[in-house]
DNA sequence: ACGTTTAGAGAACTAGACGTTCTCTAAACT
DNA sequence: AGTTTAGAGAACGTCTAGTTCTCTAAACGT
């Protein structure tokens, strides 16, 4: 009878189950995607690398768009707060800064991708665009009903139009610059086109002699 | 000894060459792109209903990306012509409905797919960002120089973002959603946006009694 | 403590697309 | 007519996506 270790194959280290091998897995993707960006994603590589089976990985997303946008969702912790600091431009620079923060980052790494596959292929991800658009839409929308009820603005010049052209320029440069998303850019959206839009502080500029 | 048919095996039929079978090939790749979407687009696919060779592929273009580009291209023949009624908003609403009016038809669906391919590997075409910003936002700049030279608005309130808050609704829509371009949302776009942040027209829409 | 059920590791396998290379031959050129 | 160029068709090697198999550790019962 051989001793102890001979019973004991590769296949007998300790096996991790359920939200550790999850959280072992999603690790797994921000490696790959950090090392050679979202392309390299690959089912095999996370595996290998989270030393999971596909199988397992297969058994928990059907494909990897879900399993990036999982692991995307879960790096984001918790839903996004609505700032109130008594001004609307204070308040529209927090919404652009903090999704300027994200999207600087490894998450807008993925994001970009995620979206790249919903162009190339429409019926994968409904979802992935209901959270790219979803959030700060409705940030930006709570951000404006305050400023109204300060009578800071007048609510009639409201519309679905003008409150989406700050974060449609926003979307515009993540997705069409390779750059980063400086704060000298977030500053000029709010300036020159949300809040002339509203009616605020016509043209009068911070810093101007 | 058989007779000529014998001599004549299924490559003999009338081969094409240069311009003739390039078009060909363009005919193919917007088959595919109607019948199964941009995603459908395969080499070998093209090939086959081109009844070329793969070869033939590779040695235009190295890659499904660049194809598609130059066919995208070949369906858009010739430079978009700067319009000139007289009045902005007119210019404004020409410039929009020509960039809908392409983006609604299978060249929107290239451009998607090819939007998305560069999305997910930035590596193949910063030449796809180009063509996607650089026309409208030039046309845009234009016709804008033009009104500020008729006195329309006033050349100090022009700054980039301004300019481009138009356009960037326009691309956030074709991207994010899978409905058409109205017209509806076209003249929202001028009359809501551009025009109001170029101070034209302070909010007389019209068709309001 | 023991037995049953669940779920993970690892590997083999299929299928589809990419990109390359080969041969044969039609078209274009001289 | 003879030469060169370029296209058709097919075979090939590679990569990745998914699937499925066996074996076994972990979780959960009694």
């Amino acid at each position: 009878m051989p001793d102890e270790a001979a019973g004991r194959d590769h296949r007998t280290l300790p096996r991790r189950r359920g939200a550790a091998l999850n959280s072992a897995i999603f690790e797994a993707v921000w490696a790959e995607i950090a090392e050679h960006g979202y392309a390299a994603v690959t089912m095999d590589g996370v595996a290998g690398r989270a030393r999971a089976s596909k199988a397992s990985l297969y058994r928990r997303w059907p494909g990897r768009a879900a399993l990036v946008l999982e692991a995307a969702y879960d790096a984001m912790h918790g839903p996004e707060s609505v700032p109130d600091t008594g001004s609307l431009r204070e308040d529209a620079l927090a919404v652009l800064r903090h999704a300027a923060r994200q999207l600087n980052g490894p998450v807008g790494q993925a994001l970009r991708g995620l979206l790249g596959e919903t162009l190339q292929n429409p019926s994968v991800a409904a979802e992935v665009r209901e959270y790219t658009r979803g959030n700060v839409g409705r940030v930006m929308h709570a951000i404006i009903e305050q400023a109204a009820a300060r009578g800071e603005c007048d609510p009639a010049l409201v519309t679905d139009r003008k409150v989406e052209a700050g974060p449609a320029l926003l979307r515009q440069r993540f997705i069409f610059s390779a750059l980063p998303l400086d704060d000298d850019y977030l500053v000029q959206v709010v300036d020159e086109v949300m809040l002339p839009l509203l009616g605020v502080c016509p043209d009068v500029v911070a810093g101007d002699p």
